[in-house]
DNA sequence: CTGTTAGCGCTTTCAT
DNA sequence: ATGAAAGCGCTAACAG
């Protein structure tokens, strides 16, 4: 029987491996075996940024080392109990079953990471309940801060109220309706819009459709009706004949319809191109374009937005606008840890919207009409 | 200007969003404005689960009045330092873009919730070096258990060694490898393999056929590999010829190829019955050989694995094996709970290794052979 | 059944 | 440059 079990602690728990369990090793311990002081200890393992200074470097070897041999990891309850912070910022979500959101989470993860900060992400599950339950222990924990992507209906004002109370910023994200209370970082899908027009009309088009799956009645449909009515707008400034609205209800497969009501229009009052509400929704009609015997860019041009992972496949090859969740997460860590060092994020009293502004990515689904079409 | 600020705390935050920021109250304070002592708001605040005698009803009542007038949220680092605990569990994954892993996460919040505990989730990105930045931060934060998805080759021995040495419990997900050092919970991939073969073979099929997407290197190609080499086994102990091999590279258009060469085949030569490696691979089949000519399950039984939500989608109806996500978290919580509470994990000195049994999801994909085909 | 006391491990201030 | 001491907010002993 190998097995030996040391209890050092007052509360010791069952152990729960096999094995031996000690208690881990404290500054304190540290600074017994290596014959220094604890402070030195804590100016060796948590160096100030600024104040590189005060062990001499045999003493800092000394410590590192038996810091190393003892297995010593800082316990940051203490540290946090002590510094009043965690150096930990929440994020709550929806779903992480949107591609969008563990993008961002990643990204962010890596940025704040960047910057000695780790991420904790919950999700809602699109009920203000859960929201509630995980704010709640995101502000006991505490985080640092707090970034939230809320869906529009329900706000958990109270516990908002106590991140303003105590101190703890909050940033939103892509949020249309609480701009007042917190500052917060979104696509521009006005740009969005406004890019994929520019780019149409710049290509010689002047009849085209907007198509988008906006006949559900959730978040997503709202989104892409958003969509539909910037880039409608965004024609609307250059062209006279508003574009064509393509409509449906089913985001994976809405295509073949709208393809045939496409390809059922006389050649000379079909648009001559598509953009899309979605990436899904563009290699959606494509498909079901070539599958009608119509030919893209050469018949039609079409472009996508978002730029999800199948746009570049070569077998696609989607034209699209993309919106870079990169820079949204590398944009709210940044308006974020302004607040977490005290700057203020208002300006003239409102607080800061920014706006990513999204990026052309021209590939082999959009052309100059044929001059047949003209 | 209303903005008015409250220093009361030695270091001082600056404020971050423009307004009072204020010292979050504590237990003593709440002694203070109630009149009582500390103790008797700790016993109201923190009950243990047993004793839930001890304060007089107008006291708890009056404790709990003050408490929510000021906003009191208990803080988590004072809790922990003092308790040894976090009741939080740790879980790190390789990526939050497989579809199974943030479901693993999202079922287990739920359950994990229930018991009073919190999940925190890191990704690897398929790296070293970032699991072990976040097992790093997970051992210091401490929480109070783990799981882990590893990828095979990397290990991060030494961290895992600190785990032991600490009592952070460890549960491994769906490890081949680790077993000797953790327990873990795993699908039953042996079993669903006899799941399928046992349908296929009482609904009369005896030529089938296995499509997989075995051909990449990677880590998802290996998983293919290992669902076909269980199927043929369970194949093999009913009928004398074994499963047709058809292999891909492309998991997501591969069904082109592979119903190309079905349909190639002589109707007496062909299998009757395709068990795929995954749904997503069994969808693209569908649709290709319905494409080619050949109707499922009138000509060709298909059925999948996994159960995604395309399978359900009405225009699909795929049966196929489910591997139930919500139940490998459950017992992956199970597991772990009953070390968090100090039960022994190992059976006559091996690790439990838990696997989770399939289910078969009888949906329109598969029938019984059409009996010209015998 | 209530109150007093002594820490948890770390950071920070102040004195040497 | 180094050491001593106080305290973060909470919990868990023990005494009244």
């Amino acid at each position: 029987m190998m097995t030996r079990i040391i209890y050092l602690m007052k509360n010791t728990p069952a152990p729960a491996e096999t094995g031996t369990v000690t208690k881990p090793p404290t500054m304190t311990l540290i600074a017994r075996h290596a014959g220094v002081s604890r402070v030195a200890v804590h100016a060796v393992l948590s160096p100030r940024p600024g104040s590189n200074i005060g062990v001499s470097q045999e003493k800092r070897d000394l410590i590192l080392k038996v810091a190393r041999e003892l297995g010593y990891v800082r316990n940051e309850s203490a540290r946090s109990l002590a510094t009043g912070r965690t150096n930990t910022i929440g994020v709550i979500v929806q779903s992480l079953k949107t591609r969008f959101f563990t993008d961002f989470f990643t990204y962010l993860d890596e940025v704040c990471y960047a910057d000695g900060y780790s991420v904790t992400i919950s999700t809602s599950e699109f009920t203000s309940a859960r929201e509630a339950r995980h704010l709640r222990t995101m502000v006991s924990r505490p985080v640092d801060g707090l970034i939230l992507a809320q869906s529009s209906p329900w706000h958990n004002d109270d516990l908002l109220e106590q991140c303003s109370v105590r101190g703890i910023p909050v940033v939103l994200l892509g949020g249309d309706d609480l701009e007042l209370k917190f500052p917060s970082v979104a696509f521009d899908t006005a740009g969005a819009g406004e890019l994929a027009a520019d780019y149409f009309y710049r290509l010689g088009h002047r009849r085209v459709a907007f198509f988008h799956a906006g006949e559900a009645g959730d978040d997503s449909a709202r989104m892409h009706n958003v969509r539909h009515s910037f880039f409608a707008q965004a024609w609307g400034r250059r062209s006279l004949s508003a574009p064509l609205a393509l409509v449906t209800g089913d985001p994976a497969h809405g295509g073949i319809q709208a393809a045939a009501k496409l390809a059922a229009l006389a050649p000379a009052d079909r648009p001559t191109a598509v953009a899309c509400g979605t990436d899904e929704l563009a290699i959606s009609l494509i498909y079901a374009l070539r599958t009608a015997g119509l030919r893209v860019p050469e018949d039609l041009s079409v472009v996508g937005c978002d730029d999800i992972p199948a746009a570049a496949d070569p077998g696609i090859a989607l034209t699209t606008v993309k919106l870079p969740t990169d820079g949204l997460a590398r944009q709210a860590w940044q308006l974020l840890s302004r607040k977490l060092h005290g700057k203020p994020s208002t300006k003239g009293g409102k607080h800061s919207k920014i706006l990513v502004p999204p990026e052309l990515v021209a590939r082999a689904t959009a052309a100059s009409p044929p001059p047949a079409a003209l």
